[in-house]
DNA sequence: ATGGCTTTAAAATAAAGA
């Protein structure tokens, strides 16, 4: 049986639990990782998840961010919570496990609206940040891969309005580069490769109809280092699930590997 | 659109999101 990790971006863990239990029930990933769960770490519903086999880590803050790793039958066994290099970051965004073989990372980047301005140089810092953890990991040789809410529109073909986002900090060329610059050092874009033409959504606004119209881009992503990147069997998002009743404004998104 | 929704926190508005 192949692994399936998932990720969901759920915008709220006390609003969204009934739609996130019935996703995890119904398509069962191995691993699940969990982005805005919004809540304190006292306030996360971890027995609601073991009643479904689920064990979970998570890091949590007050009123939003917060991080989880969810795994079907066996805890996740964590590694490290945070970034290094800068000390004063106390949000709640990073979260790295050992987990069924794999080393997981639960992301969920900062968005860095507006631009230019603070937000946008601390989204540029943590990208850096991260790069430098990333590269650690590579170097340890393991096989990984690092998922969750990048807020970073990769290309011009992974949204539905080049003009509409022109100035958001989602796809500035400096939001670009730093991806790009995880790319080059030898991760792989699991969605991306196995959608190259682009036009593949797993954000809709709740604004102007977004969803009804199908104006959407692409910023939930999944990394694999070289080690797992070989064993890719599939990837994907799963998008009906924008459209259920109170639903998230993200749609989960999943890759396959071979054992 | 300086924000048309939505969530959280908390008691009426405000911050944050993308």
């Amino acid at each position: 049986m192949p692994l399936k990790v998932a990720s969901f971006n759920i915008n709220g863990i006390k609003a969204r639990l009934p739609r996130l239990l019935e996703w995890l029930e119904e398509t069962r990933p191995s691993i699940a990782c969990l982005q805005e769960i919004k809540t304190q770490d006292e306030g996360f519903p971890a027995a609601e998840f073991e009643k479904i086999g689920y064990h979970a880590i998570w890091h949590g803050q007050k009123g939003f961010n917060g991080v989880a790793i969810l795994a079907d039958g066996q805890a996740p066994v964590e590694v490290q919570r945070g970034l290094a290099g800068e000390p004063e970051d106390e949000h709640a965004r990073y979260l790295e496990a050992d987990v069924m073989g794999l080393r997981v990372v639960c992301i969920y980047l900062p968005n860095g609206n507006p631009q230019p301005g603070p937000k946008f140089d601390y989204k540029l810092r943590w990208m850096e940040r991260l790069r430098a953890r990333m590269a650690a990991i590579s170097a340890q040789e393991v096989p990984a891969l690092v998922i969750g809410d990048y807020n970073v529109i990769p290309k011009d073909s992974d949204t539905y309005s080049v003009k509409a986002m022109a100035d958001d900090a989602l796809m500035q060329p400096q939001s670009r580069d730093a991806y790009q610059r995880l790319l080059n050092d030898g991760w792989t874009d699991a969605i991306g490769l196995h959608n190259p033409q682009g036009g593949v959504w797993t954000y809709w606004d709740y604004q102007a109809g977004a969803w009804q119209r199908d104006h959407g881009f692409r910023i939930d992503h999944a990394l694999l280092s070289p080690e797992l990147a070989d064993r890719l069997e599939s990837a994907g998002v799963d998008k009906a699930y924008r459209g259920r009743e109170k639903a998230s404004d993200h749609a989960p998104v999943w890759v396959t590997l071979r054992a």
